[in-house]
DNA sequence: CCTTTAAATGAATTTGAATTCATTTATAAT
DNA sequence: ATTATAAATGAATTCAAATTCATTTAAAGG
């Protein structure tokens, strides 16, 4: 019998994240990822059932990652809440780092991941909301934060934040310009824009 | 001959941002906002000339109302860039206070907006962002800032994180959580998390 | 070097909603 | 009242792309 070639499964992900970043999810076509993949339409079909199967599991993989990381993180001994942050700023920086096309598609299409019926995408969203939000509880315990912060509030907008500015990276990602980020969005966490 | 009853135009845009904001662009179905609008499938097209322009008439006019109240904020005489800032903060949530579903339209269909040919969209935003800019480079200068953060990261970060914030107020858009999310955002921005 | 069968192909089919337009309705002018 | 015509309707058409599947290709086992 034939036997596979290479690893298809990944090769089409691949191509996907990059033409969903580029297009948006609506307009990319099947046909484009084939191609860009190296082969038939019909393969794509037989690695994924449907074109929201393949945004489904790029965001499976991505929330895994991030989720998984973020878990060890806050569990990691010796580090404050506002070096806890950090450590998030950092995970999600190092993630969108190594794949920059996977931020403009978590930036764009979360929304119509998250409207998929059978799919456990807003746990994933809430289960990372409540790391933020466990973080901050902490930091206001070690009297670190002020204790008056909406810890909703706070860890919605940071969240916005984060991820629209990996976003506006991903428009131009080099080196230089990931180190300007993440230092300056941990420093507006933590102290804001006033000296 | 016949004359128009009622504002048609108007009627097809609120039922617009309704549906759109609940399905999202691409599910809502032009049946759908005929009919909560009153209106027949055809009438729409009387109106509007495609489905495009309707969410591209729904954000011009959402674009023009933020920077309009933003450009007179920031000429206003005796406000520092702290205040500016907070009014900034105020202008947004003002605007979508009265209109929730604009809040999660925007969202999640700025991006889809910003793709589309022959729109002045990416000018609207640059436009918004270069006040951020103009702002916080005016906060820099009357030593209320950090000198060394970046502009742009500040300010992407913050549109981001106002924008998402927005999005997570729509959710449950009472008057008690705007006053909430206002203030909260307002002192994040200025003084960070930590004491 | 056949034979078997999994893997791959891509043209043909299906689908589903956007858009159109022939027909109907309602108002204003005469 | 009648007529002219703008406004409104919604069933029929169009269209584009997702999905299918009959056919072809190629590796492995005998």
């Amino acid at each position: 019998m034939r036997r596979k070639e290479g690893n298809k499964e990944e090769d089409i992900l691949k191509a996907a994240t990059e033409v969903f970043a580029r297009e948006g999810f609506h307009l990319a076509k099947i046909s484009q990822i084939a191609e860009k993949a190296g082969l038939s339409v019909g393969t794509v079909y037989l690695y994924f059932e449907n074109k929201d199967h393949l945004l489904q599991r790029i965001f499976e993989t991505l929330w895994e990652g991030l989720l998984d990381h973020s878990q060890k993180l806050i569990e990691t001994p010796n580090l404050n809440a506002l070096e806890k942050i950090d450590g998030i700023v950092d995970v999600v920086f190092d993630t969108f780092a190594e794949n920059p096309s996977l931020g403009a598609v978590f930036q764009k299409e979360m929304h119509h991941v998250s409207n998929l019926k059978h799919t456990p995408f807003r746990t994933y969203f809430e289960q990372f909301i409540s790391i933020g939000e466990k973080i901050l509880a902490e930091g206001r315990e070690q009297s670190l934060f002020h204790p008056e912060t909406n810890l909703h509030v706070a860890v919605s907008f940071i969240f916005g934040g984060l991820r629209f500015s990996v976003h506006q990276w991903t428009l131009h990602p080099d080196a230089e310009s990931l180190v300007i980020f993440r230092t300056g969005i941990k420093k507006i966490i933590r102290n804001g824009l006033s000296v």
